[in-house]
DNA sequence: GTATCTGCAAAACATTTGCCCTTTG
DNA sequence: CAAAGGGCAAATGTTTTGCAGATAC
């Protein structure tokens, strides 16, 4: 949308927040934690702000189980597991021996070209297959 | 949420055009499908049902790129080729060779059990590629 | 100075829910 | 007939937008 992009205090602290972030924030949860420092923040100004980035391709829009969007800063390639009980999402690296063949094999079979494999693991995290005997 | 469910003319058709459908559906679209059949059907209804079946595990929800969710009658696992250009999003059916080492990875890695993996590959399809030069 | 950014409030969607009537078993 | 399902409309939650004033360059 937007070609031309001006500093802004607000774009750089929501960038630099899911930069320090180890996990993804929803645009509320973005909010919430920036009124502190911006007291007249707004709501419509964090959605707006995170669109422009996720559109700089400095932040990635993931849409995982939830009800609301989360956001986080851009960086190496990764997947995501997502924990079927408690909702957690954690980052890991899967290694590029084993994500390159997938790629490759779909690339084959569809004649498209795959930019990059989008990957969550589902299941249980330890801690919740501890507390219930699943 | 309900444990005990009857038969139901307009789910069974939900349901029945989840699965003729190769492609996934909005709860709008299906209601725009079926109010033809249903002329008093409403778009509240068409959501309930789907979340029943979701439920009982004989749909699927995906949050894919869009606003919102879409549905499809579950069956073998298969992982989704989506187009970053018109969106269009096509069913591939990739070997378990290929999946079974990444879930058996992240198991290892995580220490969580990993129930299936989801996997979007993301990139451009024949026909795009054709259109722009991509 | 002017284009971009912001706050605010309203609007636009997507989805859920309460109520009361209809259908199923 | 009792319990589940459906239609309708209102409520909820999320995200976008129009506008008038503030800010960056």
């Amino acid at each position: 949308m937007s070609v031309q992009n001006r500093k802004s205090k607000q774009r750089d602290r929501i960038l630099e927040l899911l930069r320090s972030e180890r996990s993804h924030l929803s645009a509320v949860t973005v909010f919430d934690r920036l009124k502190t420092d911006f007291p007249s923040l707004s709501l419509g100004n964090v959605y707006r702000n995170l669109n422009i980035l996720v559109e700089r391709e400095e932040a990635v829009r993931l849409r995982i189980n939830d009800v609301s969007d989360v956001f986080e800063a851009k960086r190496e390639p990764h997947a995501h597991f997502i924990c079927m009980t408690c909702g957690a999402v954690e980052d890991i690296r899967i290694p590029d021996e084993l994500t390159v063949p997938i790629a490759a094999w779909a690339e084959q079979n569809t004649g498209a070209s795959i930019r990059y494999p989008k990957i969550d693991l589902v299941g249980i995290c330890p801690r919740c297959r501890a507390t219930a005997g699943a």
